[in-house]
DNA sequence: GCCGCTAGGTGTACGGTGCACCTACGGGTC
DNA sequence: GACCCGTAGGTGCACCGTACACCTAGCGGC
């Protein structure tokens, strides 16, 4: 929550996210940084960090989740594009199932949030 | 994911989700630290850090969102007893909001992906 | 006296994150 | 040419949550 009252959802997305989001994304085609930036506001990632988002393509790239290359581009700079690699995807299932308990241990903290509610408004 | 290979939730349980856990654990009763460190647990968090915990609930209390009070015990040390402030509830309340956000954000990285894997299969 | 359990706490280092800032290419405008 | 804007990639750094180690103290039992 921020001081203006608004709640912040970034402050309670799971630790490490961007990383499955990226390699979601590059799973579902490949794609250079700065179109991955673009991207990732549509997965619920809101104002992700450019600085962040290059230096976590780096990190995946030298341990082998991803592959890169330069490419050039005439209506700008060379790019570099990244494709996910065989390891990449196995890496992107595993984390799934994670993100799947964490999704369930969501949905108890609702439940038991609700229970208190209800049990409130009936006394 | 651990280097044994298994896939590690708590390394995407979202950000700061002791405190919404605890202010959750006092909203269904007061309690003293050692006996939160216990129901965490059963919350989803595993292996909680006391250091942790107990940093925690001081951080919550200098800012009003729970209550302490010192109470002697018979069979060990004197506890430190929390309990929600109203101030706390509707933190926890707002707190809350953002996670059913997080939660909704889960499910639509694990329907994309899903979308993948079905179009990987049948092709 | 010593151990184990309960209960609360400190010190510290690591790593993810956010913010500011920088380089470089191409195109359009003055 | 000089200038700005959009595209594209990147560094430096400070903050803070987290993890791990370690400490104090009360009580009971051997």
């Amino acid at each position: 929550m921020t001081s203006d009252g608004k709640s912040d959802v970034a402050v309670f997305l799971p630790r490490n996210y961007l990383r499955p989001c990226l390699l979601l994304l590059l799973a579902e085609g490949t794609a250079h940084g700065y179109e991955l930036l673009d991207q990732t506001s549509k997965l619920g990632l809101p104002n992700v960090d450019p600085g962040g988002l290059y230096r976590c393509l780096r990190a995946m790239d030298e341990e082998g989740l991803v592959d890169s290359r330069w490419e050039p581009s005439s209506i700008g700079p060379a790019r570099r594009t990244y494709a996910l690699t065989r390891e990449g995807r196995d890496w992107l299932r595993a984390v799934s199932a994670s993100l799947a308990q964490v999704h369930g241990i969501l949905e108890l903290f609702q439940h038991r949030l609700q229970r208190l509610e209800v049990r409130d408004t009936v006394i």
